[in-house]
DNA sequence: ATCAGCACCTGTTGGC
DNA sequence: TGCCAACAGGTGCTGA
């Protein structure tokens, strides 16, 4: 499922690819895709993609006139561009340029969204501060964690405080941290909390040089695989031994969602 | 205010 | 072998 890392790869991959072209089409083959708070996607015909980037979990096209379209893909969604038509599987919107490629939404599971608004990105999409800002500090963390009684995890995946960390992303930091995802946030020590943040940062960094995990339908712009999923420390290794001190990483659910640890490396 | 639990979806997986 | 229920999970909503 693409988190911060892949839908990086993914706004840098189209902001390569689409800057500069002119919006000929949109064709929606599922109406619901479209967001219920979004302006009618045929007001962007005509309109000429500016910069594309990422925020929080979101790909944010800008066009010209300022108007902006944000897609999320949630879990199984992909956004491909091509340079000809190409009959993709499970495409719920197409984008055409006036030069004859295309971007194509496709999404399975028909979880993804995409919405277009005007105005600044963050408070639309009721973001909380990136996960890779410099804005993040320890000092900020702690403000955030104060009196949480949530588990640490849960909190991690929650957007509207930090926005960018997903279910392997946030199994993973805490891991590199030697933080258990169980424990209430408020109780983490100002040591747990650095290297909470330091592992954060590491991880989302090398993540995106990689290009972002495959682990379910993941693809980049190109449809190709990222290679994350390889160097995954616990995410999908319940049973398996711990790659720092070989205990067996345990499974537990989380508020709903798949949840692995080390016993051993993590308090 | 805060938080837990469910609805949304459908391809994949595991059990019989 | 074939069928079907259970499962996966990010987010928004509901209700406690």
């Amino acid at each position: 499922m693409p988190e911060l890392p892949e839908v990086e790869t993914i706004a840098r991959g189209l902001d390569a690819r689409l800057r500069g072209r002119r919006v000929s089409g949109v064709e929606i083959s599922w109406p619901r895709a479209v967001d219920a708070a979004s302006i009618a996607l045929d007001a962007l015909a005509g309109e000429t993609v500016g910069r594309v980037r990422r925020a929080g979990k979101f790909i944010v096209l800008e066009f010209g006139s300022g108007r902006k379209l944000a897609v999320h893909l949630r879990m199984t969604g992909r956004l491909i561009f091509s340079t000809r038509i190409a009959d993709l599987p499970y495409t719920r919107v197409r984008l055409s340029f006036e030069d004859g490629s295309q971007l194509a939404f496709a999404d399975a599971r028909k979880f993804g969204r995409l919405r277009v608004f005007d105005g600044n990105a963050q408070r639309a999409l009721r973001l909380g501060v990136d996960a890779l800002s410099v804005e993040l500090t320890e000092c900020t963390l702690r403000t955030f964690l104060r009196r949480r009684k949530t588990p640490i995890k849960v909190w991690l995946l929650d957007q509207r405080h930090l926005s960018g960390v997903g279910n392997i992303y946030a199994c993973e930091a805490l891991y590199h941290a030697g933080v258990r995802p169980k424990k209430r946030a408020a109780s983490l020590t100002a040591a747990q909390r650095r290297r909470l943040l330091a592992s954060l940062r590491t991880v989302l960094r090398k993540a995106i040089h990689h290009r972002g995990a495959s682990v379910d339908d993941y693809v980049d712009v190109e449809g190709k695989q990222g290679g994350f999923q390889k160097l995954l420390a616990v995410y999908g290794r319940a049973g398996l031994p711990c790659r720092r001190c070989g205990t067996s990483i345990k499974r537990i659910v989380l508020a709903q969602r798949g949840t692995f640890y080390c016993p051993a490396c993590q308090q």
